[in-house]
DNA sequence: CATGAATGAGTCTTCATTCAT
DNA sequence: GATGAATGAAGACTCATTCAT
């Protein structure tokens, strides 16, 4: 969507106790208030008070609303990535099927833990630079699982590009009605299942015949 | 998420040719605008002029502007829901991989026959009483889905309820990374074809043993 | 001063009746605020109450605060250079000392006629769009002069431009101390006697040794 | 203008070495940003940054943003009515052409000795205090003329008070729109000259007839 | 003395909504 | 029914000033 963006790095480096701690309480309290309250009746002040701080010291910390919302969501959605990668490298050179599953309990896992922040933040992710940052983290994660594919023990991929977009985008919308659904336990798990055997199975179409003792591909030495 | 929600109803329905075209008008003016300015800049005003109204006369047909985007978004999505409805009873009583088929492409093919209102639309979802909307469009379509592969001829499903809600939910994160990639032409069609094979593929993996009159089917080994 | 400068023209043009006369009433509003209260207490929700609008209605009117002010000095400025252009239109082609007289008396009495406006707008004119407000008026000014003096019966300048310029700009100085001093009418009338002699002195010295008989210039025919 | 004044006082005179330096510093970079940014956006911490300070150390030795602005704007106007003064009392018992070519010259000398300071300060003086600073400061320069001229070898003036306020005030317009045409040199100049001229002939218009031992004036007539 | 993070009152400005014409 | 001027509550953001370190 063609909207002008100002600017969205934070104003001041937080390298004090101090500060740290203020900027982590703003980071929780507008996750807080995005929660409770929406989007639309999110503000500055209200994130602020909910932070015990002041609008003045979070306007220290960030330069704007949009700012501060771009913050928050880039740091969850990071955290969802970067646990989804720590997963994965654990499973470099194992099967497909191996791989399915680390790929998506890491990926539900990650986004459970944190139940209300993913709630909060879906609304983020549609304004703003929201799809930019979805988009590179996607992009992030994609890449992660391509790498890792690219290592299946059993397997090998002509089109690793498009598969791993596909998986790393088709696990939010049922995510998405857990989660709106009220993150019913019994619902969460099959759920899980489902998308493991979803993966699973996609990912077996898409595998070419792979030679008996495969050797991993990146990693082989000569 | 636990907001409270004002009137959301249309204020009258609009009987006359006139109001009908105004309302028309509104509808895609509103989306112009969305899609121009994004969600946070749209204002009602805005959204009357370029419909060639008066805010006046925007406010005559809705009561106010969380229930102009909700009736928008809701429009939207009944359409598509409306096809996809429309291309499933078709194939009812069809092979499994028929069926994987045609609801996918039926989904595409209805969210990108307007991209413009897809992509707009996609902030309003995550607002307001957004996700009742898409809650509730979705269920539908997982209802016309589940209907359909109760039908399969080659299949019978124990679990169609989650089965067709995952299904139903798969799709759009994919799709929006499509849009949200400048609707490649190409990539679309990759795509596409992608999403035949994971929905086919996960579907086949639910298939309890058919009736013995069941063909075997194609990448089945003897 | 090398400050940069967002949009300041009128937002709508008062067409109606009702408008033009709450336009009237913000101009004047907003010079009794600023005489009362400073330019630095100056906010457009005060203007707009005691014009006995709204704020949201002032903002139909001038896009921000800036241009409200720009208008403010402007239209009094207008008034002013008006004024002496007309008054000096009815003395062309006579004496130099009748020019100067007409001159010093079309300014004080443009400036006195509305002393409130006079010293509430001194403050403005230091700041924002200001000083091209002052210079482009002030040069229409000089212009007027110019022309007049060209016309004189009894004198020829050889650097008309210099002289009106003095001219022009040498009166505010003597009338900001008027006016600050809380308008004494018997120094007003002591310093009008004293610039309509010093203008025609200064003139004087300037005058080239003119023809017995002169003939208007600028009008002239061969 | 009837606006209240809070205290403008400095709140400790620097009489260490370290703090005259900061001071200075302070004047200085409060002139730099005054002329850079323009009095509205003119900030203490701005100020105190440019001046390599803490806006803590600014309030050290200011007690809020009115005294400082006052303070830098008396200071600069004290320079140049110092020097005014100075080039006075080197011109008692003078004729009065030396007189009146000396004070010109001395204004125009001591303002474009800082032009950056005199730009500046121009919106300054429309607020706080400002006009009472100018009063007084223009004030001490009218009594310094006055006591010049009374001593004029040629020349004796029977309203004074009158003729010095005229002089002392007439000259900041013409020497303003010099400012803000960029201080042109060679309208600096011209203008120089056109001052000295209209000062010279209006005084001479006050002139009475002086004791006996009075030589002819050039320009005079027998 | 210096520092600069924190504060929060005060501004500007927008925009949903109403209602007289 | 249509219009769009008027309203004013609400929110983003700034900045003078303080005070703990």
């Amino acid at each position: 969507m063609p909207h002008p963006k100002p600017t969205l790095k934070p104003r001041k480096t937080p390298v004090q106790a101090r500060s740290a701690s203020t900027v982590d309480a703003i980071y929780a309290a507008s996750i807080q208030v995005l929660h409770e309250v929406g989007l639309e009746r999110f503000t500055t002040t209200r994130a602020a008070e909910r932070a015990g701080a002041s609008v003045g010291t979070l306007y220290q910390y960030f330069p704007n609303k949009s700012a501060l919302l771009a913050a928050v969501l880039e740091r969850h959605l990071t955290t969802v990535v970067e646990a989804v990668e720590a997963a994965l490298v654990g499973v470099r050179g194992q099967p497909v099927a191996v791989i399915a599953n680390t790929f998506v309990n890491a990926y539900l896992d990650a986004k459970l833990r944190d139940v209300t922040a993913s709630m909060a933040l879906y609304a983020v992710a549609g304004e703003d630079g929201g799809a930019e940052i979805v988009g590179r983290l996607t992009q992030r994660g994609q890449l992660a699982l391509c790498e890792v594919l690219a290592t299946a023990r059993d397997a090998q991929f002509d089109n690793l590009r498009m598969v791993s977009l596909v998986l790393v985008t088709a696990l939010s919308g049922p995510l998405q009605a857990l989660l709106a659904s009220g993150s019913n336990l019994a619902m969460a798990d099959s759920l899980r299942r489902h998308l493991v055997v979803m993966v699973d199975a996609y990912l077996l179409r898409f595998t070419l015949p792979a030679p008996a003792f495969k050797k991993p591909r990146k990693l082989s030495k000569p």
